[in-house]
DNA sequence: AAGTGGTCTAGACCACTTT
DNA sequence: AAGTGGTCTAGACCACTTC
C-alpha cells in the first residue's frame, strides 16, 4: 500500500515550498508509472478506478484524473467510458500502427508477412553499446528478417536487444509467435515499447539488400535507424529498417 | 460579443439531451477557434484571460480552461504563466523546427540559406486541384527554391499555394522576406498553417535535381510531399522536398 | 441499480509576471 | 498589490457499461 505522497514541508493539499515545487498530480503520476513497471497491473488488464486510486493516495480524484489524462495522451493507458482504465499493450489493432508508419500508395494497410533470416547472438558492436547504453562486451541478440506486403518484399530489417533482457529470444520463438513483435517483447520478456526516435535517410540498396527485397542493385531505399525505449526512457531496442518505397511510402503528422 | 451556447434544449450546466451531445468545452472551444481564424485576435496578440473568456461565454473557468488546454496541445495557442494566453505565431524560434525535420548528423540545427529559383502563376495541375480541393483551372503559385545549410545545397522544394489565397506573392517579396516562408503567408497573406501530413520516398536524383543538389544523378534522396492545413482542415500549400541526406537526416518521434 | 469515466461548477490557494 | 495561468478540492450530474 503506498502512502501520501508530500511536496517539502507543506501540508495535504496546494501548499508547498517554492524552491522544487512538484505538481501532485504528478507526483500521483510518478507512482502510478512506477506500478505500471513493476508490473502491479500488467498490459491488458483493468486498473483501478479513479476513485479507488484516489482513496489509495489520499488526494481528490480530480487529481488522479489528471494524472491519468497524461498516461493516456502518452498511450500508457487506455480509458474506456463506463468500463474503467486499461493498461495499454501491443496486443491490439489499434496498436499495431502505431510503429509502423509505412503504408501503401493505395488501398488499406494491412499486416505483413515476416519472414526471420537470421537470429543468433553476438558480442554489441560499438555503434550499438553507445545507443542502447550498454558496457563494452555485452551480448545482444541480431535478428535478420524481412517482411512483404502483398506477396512483395518490403521491408529488410536488423534489430539488436540486449541479451540481458531477451534471454532465450530463439528463431523458434520468433517464427512461431502470431502478431506483433513488440507483443512478444512485452508478453515473454516483460519490456513494454512506450516510445521511440527515428532517424530517416536515403539510401541505395547495396547487393544484400537487392537480394532480399528483390530490387536492382542501388535502387534508392529509406533507411529508418530506431531506438525504442520502456518506460523510464530506457533504451531497449535498435533497428535498422531498409524500406521499399515503390508501393509504399513513410506516412507523418506533423502536428 | 459572443453568447451562451446551448446543448439541445438542456439548461445552463451540464444538462443536455442524450443524442448528439456536445461537450460544453468543445463548444467554447470551437468558438475561441473562430474568433482565432477570423482575427479577432491575431498571431503573437495577447488573448483575452480565461475569467474574461468565461464572463463572455457565461460557463464556469474551468470549463474555458479544458477548451485553452486542447488548443496548446494543438499549437494553436499558447500558454504563459503569470503572463497570459497568446496566438501561436510562426515567428518564433520554438515554431521554426515544428515543420522543418530535417537536422545535421552532427552539431545543432540553424537555418537554412534559401535561394528563390522560380516564381511564376500557372494553373494547377490535376493532382495539385484534386490535392489542394481546388476547381479545374485555377490558379496557382508556383515557387521552386534550394535551401542551403553551411553553403551546401542540402533542399530542393516545389511549392504550389492557391493562387486565389496568394495574390501578389512574387519572388521580390520572397527573396526580401527575413525569416521562415510560413511567418510571410502568416502575416503577408493571413494563413496560418497548423498542421500538415507528409508522404516519404526513396528517389533517385534527376538530372535537375542533381544540378541543383550538387549531386551524381542517380544519387538516393529523401522525397517528402506535403499537404498543409489551415483551419477548419482546409488544404492550402502543396510542397515537394527533395532531401540530399549526406549529411542530414530526417528525424522523427514515435509515441 | 450500481459502477465507471466524462463534464461542469465554485471556491481556494499557489507560482509567476507586471505594475 | 493586482492580474495571469496552474493546482487542488468537493460535490453534482451526465453518458456509458454491466449486473
Amino acid at each position: 500500500m503506498n502512502s501520501v505522497p508530500t511536496n517539502p514541508p507543506g501540508e495535504g493539499a496546494g501548499s508547498s515550498a517554492s524552491p522544487s515545487f512538484r505538481p501532485l498530480y504528478q507526483q500521483i503520476k510518478a507512482l502510478i508509472t512506477q506500478s505500471l513497471q513493476s508490473g502491479e497491473w500488467k498490459p491488458g488488464e483493468l486498473m483501478p478506478s479513479e476513485v479507488e486510486l484516489a482513496a489509495r493516495f489520499k488526494v481528490s480524484q480530480g487529481t488522479v484524473r489528471k494524472a491519468i489524462d497524461e498516461l493516456a495522451a502518452e498511450n500508457l493507458v487506455v480509458r474506456r467510458q463506463g468500463k474503467g482504465t486499461f493498461v495499454a499493450t501491443h496486443h491490439e489493432e489499434r496498436a499495431h500502427f502505431r510503429f509502423l508508419r509505412l503504408m501503401p500508395d493505395e488501398g488499406v494497410p494491412h499486416h505483413p508477412d515476416n519472414r526471420i533470416i537470421e537470429v543468433k547472438r553476438i558480442r554489441a558492436p560499438a555503434e550499438v553499446v553507445r545507443l542502447l547504453e550498454l558496457k563494452s562486451g555485452d551480448a545482444v541478440v541480431y535478428i535478420k528478417r524481412v517482411q512483404s506486403f502483398d506477396g512483395a518484399p518490403t521491408i529488410l530489417e536488423e534489430l539488436w536487444l540486449p541479451g540481458q533482457i531477451f534471454k532465450g529470444l530463439t528463431a523458434e520463438r520468433l517464427v512461431e509467435y502470431k502478431g506483433p513483435m513488440y507483443g512478444l517483447f512485452e508478453s515473454e520478456f516483460g519490456t513494454r515499447m512506450i516510445r521511440a526516435t527515428e532517424k530517416i535517410r536515403a539510401v541505395g540498396a547495396d547487393t544484400v539488400a537487392a537480394q532480399y527485397l528483390g530490387v536492382p542493385e542501388g535502387t534508392p531505399l529509406l533507411c529508418a535507424d530506431r531506438v525504442s525505449f520502456t518506460y523510464g526512457d530506457r533504451p531497449v531496442e535498435l533497428r535498422r529498417g531498409l524500406y521499399s518505397t515503390a508501393q509504399h511510402h513513410y506516412q507523418n503528422e506533423l502536428s
